[in-house]
DNA sequence: GCCCAGGCACTCA
DNA sequence: TGAGTGCCTGGG
């Protein structure tokens, strides 16, 4: 992979696995706008970002080097070897070799901590574009301005005193008093996700002790946000996946779906998850 | 008008 | 421990 500035452009070229498109609609980012031609704008750490596609290789832009360098390296994950993960999944089975063919795209993004944890929890029992919507209204609300429209997503601090009445204004709906609590056991230091030493069942732990956050909105913000890429979220598609490939089709508690992920993908379950989730969604394989 | 969506909490056996 | 049920909201 190379990165060249140019004007106020960074240029990626020779990279084999990234994909905007599928790297941004994929399911785990929520806040991007397709624009014309193969291009997105997202918003990400207080940013706003132009991404496109030319001739084979991806534009970013506005970008300064230092911006590219101390932002966004990191947030597209530009320093892993997402051909050598794929190649180990392909190997492990015909599924995962089909799965990794039609997603060899996407690459798992390294999203912040608190805007993750309140993304997720909003997801619960909803559907993308509304998820997309609450988000937005959210960070208009009381996020920061940016440029053309977009809006840096608040901190837990700014929100103390947004009460759920206020969510539930934003259309959060029944999710309004998870997010008014996550509000408070962030600002009250009641948990700290931010300890990067403790063991991956001890962070879930503590994600969960939020009214609201269950396995699979701890587990989203294990892999998207903590790097804790061992993780193997488990929602309605990626069941659907797993019991139609894995289990004959029957259906499977969630705990043997886990044991079967991690003893089959090991540290690479959290890509496995992203491949068979984008997989299942697009063949809508079960629906 | 009904149904259900990338879950979760709560209840009851 | 597991099965069943209701939940804001809005698009099909």
């Amino acid at each position: 992979m190379n990165y060249e500035q140019v004007g106020n452009k960074i240029v990626i070229t020779g990279c084999n696995s990234f994909d905007i498109r599928q790297t941004l609609e994929c399911g785990q980012w929520f806040r991007y706008t397709a624009l014309a031609e193969g291009e997105y704008r997202i918003v990400a750490f207080s940013r706003v970002l132009n991404i496109r596609p030319v001739n084979g290789a991806v534009e970013l832009y506005p970008c300064s080097w230092e911006e590219f360098e101390s932002v966004w390296m990191d947030f597209f994950d530009l320093s892993r070897d997402y051909d050598a993960i794929k190649k180990e999944l392909a190997d492990k089975d015909e599924v995962m070799r089909e799965a990794v063919a039609f997603g060899g795209g996407i690459r798992i993004l390294n999203q912040d901590i608190w805007e993750c944890l309140i993304s997720f929890i909003i997801s619960q029992n909803n559907r993308i574009p509304r998820i997309m919507r609450i988000i937005r209204n959210i960070a208009q609300q009381y996020g920061g301005e940016l440029r053309d429209g977009e809006y840096s997503f608040p901190t837990a601090e700014r929100l103390r005193d947004i009460t759920v009445m206020d969510y539930m204004a934003l259309k959060t709906g029944f999710r309004a008093k998870y997010i008014a609590d996550a509000v408070e056991k962030f600002n009250s230091g009641e948990i700290n996700i931010f300890q990067t030493d403790l063991p991956t069942t001890a962070l879930r732990g503590e994600l969960m002790r939020i009214n609201g956050v269950g396995p699979k909105v701890a587990n989203c913000v294990l892999v998207f946000s903590c790097r804790r890429r061992e993780t193997f979220p488990i929602d309605v598609w990626v069941k659907r996946v797993m019991e139609h490939f894995y289990f004959d089709g029957r259906d499977t508690r969630l705990a043997d779906i886990e044991a079967l992920a991690n003893e089959r993908f090991g540290e690479l379950a959290g890509y496995a998850q992203q491949y068979l989730f984008h997989y299942a969604r697009q063949l809508r394989i079960g629906a």
